[in-house]
DNA sequence: GCCTGTGAAGCTATTCACAGCT
DNA sequence: AGCTGTGAATAGCTTCACAGGC
């Protein structure tokens, strides 16, 4: 079964929500009450979740372990995925100190840089390599995932040596989209063309 | 005329690589060039400046500076506009380090933070003030744009707070949805969410 | 009565394919 | 020959609306 992108987006949303607003406490929830809490409407709720394969019933709603496990299930698989950052700059190690505790599915285990003297540091309790070593630690520590926030003139040739040493999807801050062979995942997180595209709007809007 | 939120993403890209790539060396560029630059296909390029009123020779291809000031009138709209960040974590910091010279569309002028020994101090040429001052300080400086980098808990309030002085649209950071009043855009970009999704990808492409 | 599950309808976005231009 | 501009076709996503269950 293929699940579309949008409705793990929504998969991820849901399952943070009914964890971080305590709802473990309570053993069912309704979509209407799903929806409201991820801005979005019953019927899309109802859609991801037949999706997911998951069941409700009509007298209670959906099952808050169920829907917990059901998720995990899906977006979790059993283990627990590693990942590896390359640039350490402001936004590099904002990202390390945000993402422990924060996904039950992604750890960050090392981070990048080509400045010597940032080797070797502990940032945020993950370890910094030199850019050399990517390939033995990625291999090491079984790394899947890479999260490029260098420079814009970096960014394409570490994607190179990341897809190189097997690593399958990468999570793009740098400005520029990033080329990849066919088989590997990119996101690309443009935070000025998300700014932008807001200016353009709230202007609009008014 | 009404654009679409993914032609904005791309016309903000495709302003931007043209300007970082140095095209403007160049006088002219064909949708197949910009196409492979972007990410994308010939058509959807076409397509994009077809909406945005920019038009092309069958010979020459795009004017490189009509493209320019074309994407430039529908983003940049005759005014920068002016943006307030909320919350100086790691993650604050970071956007505030990032975004000067980033965007000619938009500025960050004033940050806020409720811890007092923030207040007062200069960050990357951003001045700190306490929440309490926000709805002057955005009316003083004519601020239509708000950035929530706080913690979960308070990002609900600073954007009540935000819209009732005026904001018209909030970049979200927070882990968790902002409901807001219908005419205020919202953008909610979240970072779990995104590296939950490439997991998910990255995991079913191998 | 209010819920879920879901086919069908409606909408939005992208790509095709080709006429017309240079 | 190779490009743009664009109607038409396709693909993808969301919402409607209602049958069936508790």
């Amino acid at each position: 079964m293929a699940i579309s992108k949008k409705t793990i987006e929504r998969l991820s949303l849901y399952r943070r929500l009914i964890h971080d607003l305590h709802y473990s406490n309570r053993s069912t929830i309704f979509s209407h009450e799903l929806a409201a809490m991820a801005h979005c409407t019953p019927a899309q709720v109802r859609r991801d979740l037949m999706t997911a394969d998951i069941k409700g019933s009509s007298s209670t709603g959906y099952d808050v372990a169920t829907l917990t496990t059901g998720i995990n299930a899906i977006l979790l698989h059993g283990h627990i995925q590693k990942a590896a950052l390359a640039g350490i700059g402001n936004l590099g190690r904002a990202i390390l100190s945000y993402f422990p505790q924060r996904s039950p599915t992604v750890e960050i285990t090392a981070a990048f840089d080509s400045d010597p003297s940032k080797i070797g540091r502990i940032i945020h309790g993950c370890r910094t390599y030199p850019i050399d070593d990517l390939a033995s630690v990625v291999k090491d520590h079984a790394i899947t995932i890479g999260i490029i926030t260098t420079p814009r003139e970096a960014a394409q040739a570490i994607a190179d040596k990341m897809i190189a040493a097997g690593i399958r999807g990468i999570l793009n801050f740098a400005p520029i989209p990033i080329r990849v062979s066919t088989g590997v995942e990119t996101e690309h997180l443009d935070l000025t063309m998300s700014l932008e595209k807001l200016a353009y709007f709230s202007r609009r809007n008014s």
